[in-house]
DNA sequence: CGATGCGTTGATAACTTTCAAATTTAGTGG
DNA sequence: CCACTAAATTTGAAAGTTATCAACGCATCG
């Protein structure tokens, strides 16, 4: 579909990289052993950009980097073999991608908008993990958050459509915002594949919830919460 | 409903306990560096029996513990707010289970079948990680393939009910039997809380299933793959 | 302005659940 | 060991939910 790449590497070695959040970087790198994943992973990692629909790893490629979102946002997802994709999830600024327990990707990535992704060798984390405890207790920490993540999706997918719906904008909201506004990233299709329906079902229940005052939809990828506790009882 | 417990403890302090796998125990202990998790569970922990129905731990305690399957069978499993319950995974002989990364479990663990659970207190694992890098390797591989297994599910769950329940037929096949004979340890009522069906479409499926040749039902607890190609065709 | 992509809406079909009942299996006590 | 009761499983009919197919509206972009 939308296979071609752009990217635009900048400097490898600690890069001057648009470092939002790594005051100590400077102090941390004659000493890592109190800095964070997060601050070594700027340290050791490139600035990559890509627009929209760009693909970032495919599935079956050789799983050499652990990836950060800068800005925008990827989606990860994978194509079965009656030809339908399943979305694994949905990555948004400072969220980690890319976590593997083998040497290849399971799933393929692309950013869903134009985005700026942190790319951090795998083989230098492992190196680092392996003289910093506390490092490497950080990556099975998100390890484990990933693994809490894919969980609760579990538990979402058993659901009829209107609890689906409802949860993803509950966490959707969570995560993009603070506020009951919600811009939405990504496409309906992204939705449904995420969800496991179809783009006609989601919007069918969206208006459906703005029907019963729970929501408003004044353009398709903003969506205002009206009634949060409608939302959170049909979330179950 | 089946609260009722019964344990009985065998003494904790290196029990002459069932030991299949571990003819290196006694050389182990006086060098741990080169055990395997398996070993060094397996010098730590009590075995603990459960009868059918037993509950092994619940949702909200503390997981202080984690547990390995001797013999028999465990499903953890969370109740969702509309009463239906949802079954987490099967664990079987060999299989590790209450990984958490809280304090809390956030699944219940119950045992299907009559059966012998190896029971390791989290913190002893944790100690013996720290001085023991392969054993922390294998802590962390193993909550790797727990993802995985924990995704490849979320792929399932979004098929329809025949391709849910020829791809649950083949894993069983490759986790109870080398065979194409499965002895099934759980209920369909199991079995339709795991897939996300109710017991009647399981009950139909398998039906229809046999009807078209792909399987043999003898008993309900008794599956016979006929035709593996078949099955694996709708596993998509 | 027409093409194109995305989202919504409608009608119908397919699938799964629900409710009810029949059938088989398992467990218990005589 | 058999009979009986309770539990589990299967089957049937109807209802409910979601998918599919088709058409329409609405933006954006050349």
């Amino acid at each position: 579909m939308h296979a071609q790449i752009a990217i635009q590497t900048e400097p490898a070695h600690r890069p001057a990289m648009p470092s939002r959040k790594t005051p100590y970087a400077v102090d941390a790198r004659h000493d890592d052993a109190h800095t964070t994943l997060d601050q070594q992973m700027q340290l050791m990692g490139a600035a990559m950009s890509f627009p929209r629909n760009a693909e970032i790893f495919g599935e079956n490629e050789p799983a050499d980097y652990l990836y950060k979102v800068i800005s925008g946002g990827v989606r990860t997802y994978k194509i079965l073999s009656d030809g339908r994709r399943q979305v694994g999830g949905f990555y948004l600024s400072g969220d980690i991608f890319g976590l593997e327990f083998t040497d290849q990707h399971t799933l393929s990535a692309e950013a869903i908008t134009d985005a700026k992704v942190l790319v951090v060798k795998r083989s230098s984390l492992r190196a680092l993990s392996s003289r910093n405890a506390s490092i490497a207790q950080e990556l099975f920490a998100l390890t484990g958050r990933e693994l809490r993540r894919v969980q609760d999706r579990i538990l979402l997918l058993v659901k009829s459509a209107q609890e689906r719906v409802a949860s993803f904008l509950l966490e959707m909201s969570e995560r993009v915002s603070g506020s009951n506004t919600i811009e939405l990233p990504m496409s309906r299709q992204d939705i449904a594949d995420y969800l496991g329906l179809t783009i006609e079902t989601v919007s069918r229940t969206l208006t459906s919830l703005e029907t019963c005052a729970a929501i408003d939809v004044p353009t398709a990828r903003r969506i205002i919460l009206r009634n949060r506790s409608a939302l959170n009882r049909m979330n179950g």
